[in-house]
DNA sequence: AGCCACTTGTATCAAAAGGTACAAGTTTAA
DNA sequence: TTAAACTTGTACCTTTTGATACAAGTGGCT
């Protein structure tokens, strides 16, 4: 199955006429691992849509860098589709964690074919919902919860995401996706420890509940 | 000018087959100050325009809340408009802060217009991506900036709604706007008036800069 | 005037989170 | 194998934020 079929298939594009459209005007790309796909404060000119592989975004201060999402194959990120609606800059990084594929379609085609296509108008509106909602919960967490709480509901969405209770990842890197600082996460895991909550080793930590 | 003309005016709603639609299923409704529009973990029926007036959105918890945005007159809530895409219960609540004009829709109609009508497709997409450009900024300032910032841009953004440097509210009414609790908000504009920022009278803060 | 509800100012304490510093462990690669 | 880079653990301290408590001020109402 090519990249495009795929595409077709995980939107439930059926659309003979659309098909047609995203062949000529869709680029299929091969990217490795740390590629940058958007970056902030930097124009969009594509709507980049993930095949196979995994692109994480986050958004980012002088020193600090909060996780906002991963997008998964068969999504978009909801910002660069946002900004293929009204020319406007990235407000995130998006950088593939691992080799991604994916298809970039150029800005000016989406909200016109947002009109013109049902399958190609469900997309567009279903990220958007999705995007919003998921945000909205991300939002209330950060309002309400605190840290340590944020901290082991991100190791238990790494657990589910990747199928396995050990997640591999150092303290240095879990403060950035959380938004914090490395010894605040080495403390945290720590007593977690304890509480025999977790086991530690050597950059993986071991979900025991 | 009607309400209905209001509102074809300021979405720029020029299809006469879709203003026959919304002058049949509409409703319009004039709500008193303190009306939930909607409730979180309720589900949501109607998509309603404000016409004029006020409505606050936010989301709680046991003990706190913190403000998502303000819904101006020829808005709509965007929570809302997500449910009518999908059925499902609110993930806030909406309440008026004055006597408000709304025109009610039910939710069925509203997608299926957003295929069939290029003013009604615009007007969604354009709400889905204000508002998410709006919440993801409120993200990064709740990931990023102490509440003494966000506070005094709290206070900011509050002349700015409306025009006057004299922000009429409470310490209390000031700390669930942000999250925080009363004390937190009585400690924080003491220092800002030492520091001549601003000036404390009686349900009353004067910003000077 | 006198009462009541609400509001504001603060002092004190406690908890949460962050910063600095350093020692020790692990990996990688020259 | 040895140095360099990265990783973890932890002690100590500071700042930020929140909780409790109380005194005093304000406005509205009877």
């Amino acid at each position: 199955m090519t990249e495009f079929e795929q595409l077709f298939k995980g939107l439930n594009i059926v659309e003979e006429k659309l098909q047609e459209h995203i062949l000529k005007e869709g680029i299929v790309q091969t990217l490795p691992k740390n590629t940058f796909i958007v970056e902030q404060d930097k124009y969009i000119k594509w709507l980049a849509i993930v095949i196979s592989g995994k692109v994480r975004v986050w958004q980012e201060n002088e020193d600090r860098q909060i996780l906002l999402y991963y997008v998964n194959p068969i999504q978009t990120c909801v910002l660069s589709l946002s900004a293929t609606f009204r020319d406007c800059k990235s407000l995130v990084h998006a950088k593939t964690e691992m080799e991604t594929i994916i298809i970039k379609i150029p800005v000016r085609f989406v909200s016109e074919w947002s009109f013109t296509f049902k399958s190609w108008n469900i997309f567009t509106t279903n990220s958007f919902i999705i995007s919003y909602e998921d945000l909205l919960l991300s939002y209330k967490d950060l309002a309400f919860k605190k840290i340590n709480e944020r901290l082991i509901d991100y190791l238990r969405s790494e657990a589910n995401r990747n199928n396995s209770s050990i997640i591999q990842i150092s303290h240095q890197q879990l403060a950035k996706e959380v938004g914090t600082t490395r010894e605040v996460v080495s403390k945290i895991l720590k007593q977690y420890e304890l509480d025999h909550i977790v086991k530690l080793q050597f950059k993986k930590i071991e979900l025991l509940s």
